[in-house]
DNA sequence: CAAATTCATAACAATTCTGTTATGGATTCG
DNA sequence: CGAATCCATAACAGAATTGTTATGAATTTG
């Protein structure tokens, strides 16, 4: 996953309705009007919210008849999940170090 | 971790300068002159990323005489995978569940 | 103590984001 | 077929974001 990709997936889910939206779509798709109406701002709003989910990569729409459904996505999800979990573990890593480092150099004290 | 916590923190990390200085802080605590160093841009704009990340808990600043260190901070970003990780799981399960209603179906058509 | 270093903040410009209302094309309903 | 429904887009306003330069307080250095 590429830092640009990466840009607009954290950036599409750093806004409380998007990760609203997300949060119904995980019980089955949806189309424009329901999720409208699960949401206090407008038609066109959801609308512009739907569009930069989709292109993150977070949610697919598809067209049936009059309707648009949107459903969830799980690939950019799964990537910028990893890209966090690399950084966690990583840090998580240099801390433990110095956890040992530190509780290394109380021993020495303690044995003084 | 409350929503507005996440806006925060998602927020920071859309952007690739701090995700950049997260990377760099990955190795070791920095003062800011070092940060500014690997970038290019300027000093006061590397402060201001600093500052988003300090408030969205991804860093912790620490003053030592007239140098300000700057360290990573793993809980906020802990929090943050832990919500993506949930979400990637829920729909995980439902599109899983989703495949077996469809291979069921399947098999119902091949049983014929 | 004067000069240099470190870094935060203010002031500003350019751009982007998020909402609104207005509108109209496409589709379905009666 | 005319009316209603679904939804995308345009045009706009207000707020937020991200960079810049200018500046100065605090600290260290020579």
């Amino acid at each position: 996953m590429d830092s640009q990709t990466l840009d607009t997936v954290f950036s599409a889910l750093s806004d409380p309705t998007r990760r609203g939206l997300l949060a119904r779509l995980a019980e089955g798709e949806q189309n424009v009007v329901q999720l409208t109406a699960a949401f206090d701002i407008s038609q066109p709003a959801i609308s512009r919210h739907i569009r930069i989910l989709d292109e993150a990569g977070l949610v697919r729409r598809e067209k049936r008849g009059r309707e648009t459904f949107v459903m969830a996505q799980t690939d950019a999800a799964r990537g910028a999940a990893a890209w966090l979990d690399h950084y966690v573990r990583f840090w998580s890593q240099h801390f433990d170090r110095m956890d040992d480092i530190l509780s290394r150099q109380q021993e020495d004290r303690d044995d003084r």
